[in-house]
RNA sequence: GGACCCGUAGCUCAGCUGGAUAGAGCGCUGCCCUCCGAAGGCAGAGGUCGAAGGUUCGAAUCCUUUCGGGUCCGCCA
């Protein structure tokens, strides 16, 4: 599931193994240096330990704050601490004093070559560069396993899309499922054991009303296949006026008795017949291969068995869309199914065991008051005790379960199912929603499952900079396919997530396709087309040859600084997924691929600077090394974003030159 | 009335859960192709981090207040 880009024609095999649940990193001496994957936390270990030696009366968790990163200005060195300044005052000494005390035993450490003390009590640390190099090595024995957490044991439930089955996907879904499955990518990289579900909304009164519609588009067919039907919905439609007896004795197929037929069905929902669009069309036809004349006067049966081959019908184009950006759930939960497994009934005599339900009457919401408020008897989960504003109605005035009562159910089986966090990706719009759900996780599993809420805000879809209508009415409705068809299915994903998810955005279908820098989908997929390139150049030179080569060639300040670049890889993965945020993973690859380009651009001013130097074996094979570990860290995060690497860039600017300006 | 999210360069946005002189792209100015992909790169200019208080060694980041923008607020999901 975390595998979903291919591995390049072209690659070593060894290359494929990422695709395997890596093992846990397990630390390797090479070099003289015992190997670890993220340096940043060896590091703090090391800084931690000396503390430890220094200040032996502070109990464990005095260390707890101490940070070990890359220090904002490069030339301050390789990694900055903040140790002496969080422990200082706990020791009761000066921070600085702490600080010159930990950077002599900073100073002997074998991967260190310089320690400076600094500021308010900062230390600075510069490291031996063949420390940093020793990197590389590492990195090339992974592969793109390179920045994998080690196992977590934490078994995590993602929900995402979760688009109610009653149409097919258009851009507002689009991100949402952009973001959980690059989210899901991303947790289940930094080490745990995610499951990627899909919540099937297929039990309220929209998907009654999503029936009824496939219905009407039943009928269309029926009357136009057997002349028999109009007299039977005739019947259905019961006391006719004169002109509607009139209509229907004279009406041919396509005639005014479907008008009718829908005339009623709006009746029934005092509304307009929902989901009129012609997606329905097709189902009006299976429904009627399936089932002949036999639906002509619909009933609670015919009308389930209708509803549930429309939600069928709907998942399969909603799966298809899915399956065409990418993005495969390992799991479809039935909110139908799961009322109907009793875990609805189950819940609620949870919470009234433990004392949370009561019958009420909730205050009127205050300055909006709804037109035909009156004050209803309900039953109330106590929301209030876990920290939301109001408690909330579980049942209806009529005795019938709420949306609420049933997303209840629904993570009362993720519960059970023995998740131990929850994270859902929703719609900004559902933002109200998220602390009453908050409670009821933390009310069902008595605050052991933890649930998070990761909301997208709206897309502005432009084109040329001018904003395109999505209004269903115009007719103008961007549905998800036509996206990918017209952008691409990576250039979707990956421009979906170079915004924080809580951020609207602007997504503009002429930009997103541009090859320029200031489309960052193009600028990473060009800096691995060309490591790619030089690779194919240099005759494909195996890995495991190129993991054992002298690096002590790599000296400039723009190959150290890629270096440097890719040993932050790993904490990056580990604070993103922390954060739940997987748009840092773009822009990590953005700042890689900035690097690897300015390296490139040296050789073009320098020419001792070159990749390939055949005059030079050594240092080649070292920049080979470099370039191919570059190329597995760009393809370890492009893999998390779900973005295929490239092994060339096509020139699809054809015409561009033909056109003016 | 209340809840949640967002205010950072002219524009679009980052800012690693409290660190040092706040960053990137676009746009503007000036440079770099005898070359493994110039579809790139370098340099310059551009900021009272919406505002005011507070917490502490230290605040764009945390707290309070306030001003703007968005989303939402009992029988819709």
């Amino acid at each position: 599931m975390v595998c979903a880009h291919q591995v390049p024609p072209g690659l070593p095999a060894a290359a494929g193994r990422a695709c395997l649940r890596p093992e846990p990193p397990r630390p390797l001496r090479r070099s003289g240096f015992l190997m670890q994957q993220d340096i940043f936390a060896a590091l703090r270990a090391r800084t931690v330990d000396a503390l430890r030696g220094l200040l032996p009366e502070l109990p464990e968790d005095a260390f707890s704050r101490v940070v070990v990163e890359p220090p904002r200005d490069a030339s301050h060195g390789d990694m900055a601490t903040n140790a002496a300044m969080v422990v200082a005052k706990q020791a009761k000494l000066a921070p600085p004093k702490l600080a010159a005390d930990l950077a002599a035993k900073l100073a002997e450490l074998p991967e260190v070559a310089e320690v400076a003390p600094a500021g308010p009590g900062f230390i600075n640390i510069r490291l031996k560069p063949e420390y940093l190099r020793a990197q590389l090595p590492v990195v090339l024995a992974v592969g793109e396993a390179y920045g994998d957490g080690a196992p977590t044991g934490r078994k995590v439930n993602v929900e995402y899309v979760s688009a109610n089955p009653t149409g097919p996907m258009h851009v507002g879904h689009c991100r949402g499922a952009v973001v959980g499955d690059g989210l899901a990518n991303l947790l289940a990289k930094a080490g745990h054991a995610v499951t990627k579900e899909y919540y099937i909304n297929d039990a309220g009164a929209q998907v009654q009303a999503l029936a009824w519609a496939a219905w009407w588009r039943y009928v269309v067919v029926a009357v136009r296949r057997d002349p028999a039907a109009i007299k039977e919905l005739a019947s259905w439609l019961g006391d006719l006026t004169e002109s509607e007896a009139w209509v229907v004795a004279n009406s041919e197929p396509d005639g005014g008795i479907v008008q009718l037929v829908k005339e009623r069905i709006e009746e029934h929902f005092e509304t307009k017949l929902q989901y009129g669009g012609n997606y329905l069309v097709p189902v009006g036809e299976a429904l009627w291969n399936e089932f002949g004349s036999s639906m002509l006067t619909p009933n609670d049966s015919s009308l389930g068995t209708i509803r549930s081959f429309t939600v069928a019908a709907m998942m399969k184009e909603i799966r298809a869309d899915l399956a065409a950006l990418g993005v495969t759930h390992d799991v479809f939960i039935s909110e139908a199914e799961v009322v109907a497994a009793g875990k609805l009934d189950e819940a609620e005599a949870t919470l009234n065991a433990k004392g949370l339900l009561y019958r009420g009457i909730l205050e009127p919401p205050k300055g909006k008051t709804p037109d035909d408020w009156e004050p209803r008897e309900q039953t109330l989960f106590r929301a209030t005790q876990f920290g939301d504003d109001t408690d909330r109605p579980l049942r209806k005035s009529d005795g019938s379960g709420t949306y609420f009562a049933n997303d209840i159910a629904n993570h009362l089986h993720k519960i059970e199912r023995g998740f131990d966090e929850l994270v859902h990706v929703w719609g900004a719009d559902h933002g109200g929603y998220v602390k009453r759900m908050k409670a009821a996780v933390a009310a069902l599993s008595d605050n052991r499952v933890s649930l998070d809420v990761v909301l997208t805000q709206i897309v502005h879809v432009l084109k040329d900079g001018q904003p395109v209508r999505m209004s269903k009415r115009a007719g103008s409705y961007i549905t998800l396919a036509d996206l990918i068809d017209e952008v691409g299915r990576d250039a979707v994903r990956f421009t979906m997530l170079t915004r924080k998810a809580d951020a609207q955005m602007e997504f503009d279908l002429t930009k997103v396709v541009e090859q320029s820098r200031d489309n960052p989908v193009f600028y990473v997929q060009y800096a691995h087309a060309r490591i790619r390139s030089v690779l194919r150049a240099a005759g494909e030179p195996a890995v495991a040859d190129l993991a054992g080569a002298d690096l002590s060639a790599l000296t400039d300040s723009a190959e150290m600084a890629l270096i440097r670049r890719i040993t932050t890889w790993p904490r990056v993965v580990e604070g993103a997924a922390a954060a739940r945020e997987p748009h840092r993973i773009a822009f990590y690859l953005n700042d890689l691929a900035s690097d690897f380009h300015m390296l490139w651009n040296r050789g073009r001013e320098d020419a001792t600077l070159r990749f390939i130097r055949p005059e030079e074996p050594v240092a080649t094979r070292a920049r080979l090394a470099l370039l191919a570990a570059t190329g597995a860290v760009l393809r370890s995060g492009l893999q998390v974003m779900g973005v295929t690497p490239v092994e060339e860039l096509r020139d699809e600017r054809k015409g561009d030159s033909a056109e003016p300006g």
